[in-house]
DNA sequence: AACAATACTGACCAAACGGTCAAGTTTTTT
DNA sequence: AAAAAACTTGACCGTTTGGTCAGTATTGTT
């Protein structure tokens, strides 16, 4: 076996070790924070000797790193259902639908992205300034557009943003303290629907817009 | 001097530096989360060495503790702002105005109350359960008698109070990437304004209330 | 003035941490 | 088959941390 498939699984290998790790670190990072997670855990996490994790990431803040970065990836690949041709309506609504499905398929990137942001973004202070200034500001002047065009209210676009990422987000960030007043049950498949059901009709009624 | 203003000057003393260490406290565990806290930096920001803030507080999780207790009694009494007997409208303006109020002037508090929902609420797990869970669940049902009542739209009580909460909270905690969005300026008195404004103009309409 | 209680602090310590490294094992290439 | 490259790991180390403590200073009480 001295073909491609050779080299794709020398690749394979190394990518999957380092998946396992960042699995791993982003459910150590999102419960004890970036200091408070320490190598030895997420090894015993990951289940590799703690040596190991040093072979494929040279410090704990590589690892963060990456962790953050694909967080932010994932929300920035769904950033696109916000799609501006759709119109005010649909946009919204299947942008609403995807950061809650996010939320419920990826709670610990949420929350990891959130301690990130409140200590005040040492790692992915760039991310912020490029990309997601960049997407916002483009999203805001559609907004705009629509809100010029009547259909739908004078609502100041950024705040809608903010909402909307806050009431989505709220679902992952904030999940132990839903659960613990859901009688410490997690949220079933019909109390997600109820949550995203909810979550859209507040917020498009809220700007003028009705559901259906 | 030996009346009993010596005896509350004496208490003073104790007193006035718990809340300058509490203070700092503060600041320290919402920059850098509990593990990254050090109490050797929470002394320097205090002004005071790191023995002398041992001698107020046995241990960190103490000052910790006390910590996120202050800021939760804080956030109850801001509650009251949520005086069911002035009808829909007029209670959810207040109760937002009063949580945004203080996003601005607590957002140290905010953030450090975030970080221990994230990471499972290790300290104040009893409070969820006891004194939040009750205010909650008085406050949905009469969210839920204002429905029957036809008051207002038919909306999950439980996940409006969360849509409150989290957009309310964001303007704290993730206050930096506001800022950052902000052309790197922390929002100026009339941006509060339109913040809070926009806030309950999508909130009240989005359950059926308006605004005046 | 004498005593007691409270407040303060530099110096110290055991434990835990991130990271290294040399010595092995396995896999891939020639 | 042999050389090279990649992977694995127990043992180790310098640094930082939360917390202690003995000794001193200040304040309050009699």
């Amino acid at each position: 076996m001295k073909d491609n498939t050779v080299s794709f699984q020398k690749f394979a290998k190394r990518s999957q070790n380092q998946k396992i790790i960042l699995n791993a670190a982003e459910k150590v990072f999102a419960e004890a924070g970036f200091a408070g997670a320490t190598t030895q855990l997420i090894a015993d996490v990951a289940n590799l000797p703690k040596a190991n994790v040093h072979y494929y990431f040279k410090t704990k803040q590589d690892i963060y790193r990456q962790v953050v970065y694909n967080i932010f990836d994932i929300w920035m690949e769904a950033a696109s259902a916000f799609d501006t041709e759709l119109g005010p309506r649909e946009a919204l609504s299947r942008y609403i639908d995807k950061k809650m499905d996010l939320a419920r398929s990826h709670p610990y990137g949420s929350k990891v992205w959130a301690s990130e942001i409140i200590q005040g973004a040492p790692i992915i202070q760039d991310y912020l300034e490029g990309q997601l200034k960049e997407w916002s500001k483009d999203r805001s002047m559609h907004i705009q557009r629509w809100i010029d065009n009547g259909e739908m209210d004078k609502i100041d676009p950024e705040h809608l943003l903010y909402m909307i990422w806050s009431t989505t987000q709220h679902y992952a960030d904030f999940a132990h303290q839903i659960e613990t007043l859901n009688s410490g049950k997690p949220f079933s498949d019909l109390q997600w629907q109820t949550a995203k059901v909810s979550v859209k009709t507040i917020i498009l009624k809220g700007v003028g817009l009705s559901l259906t």
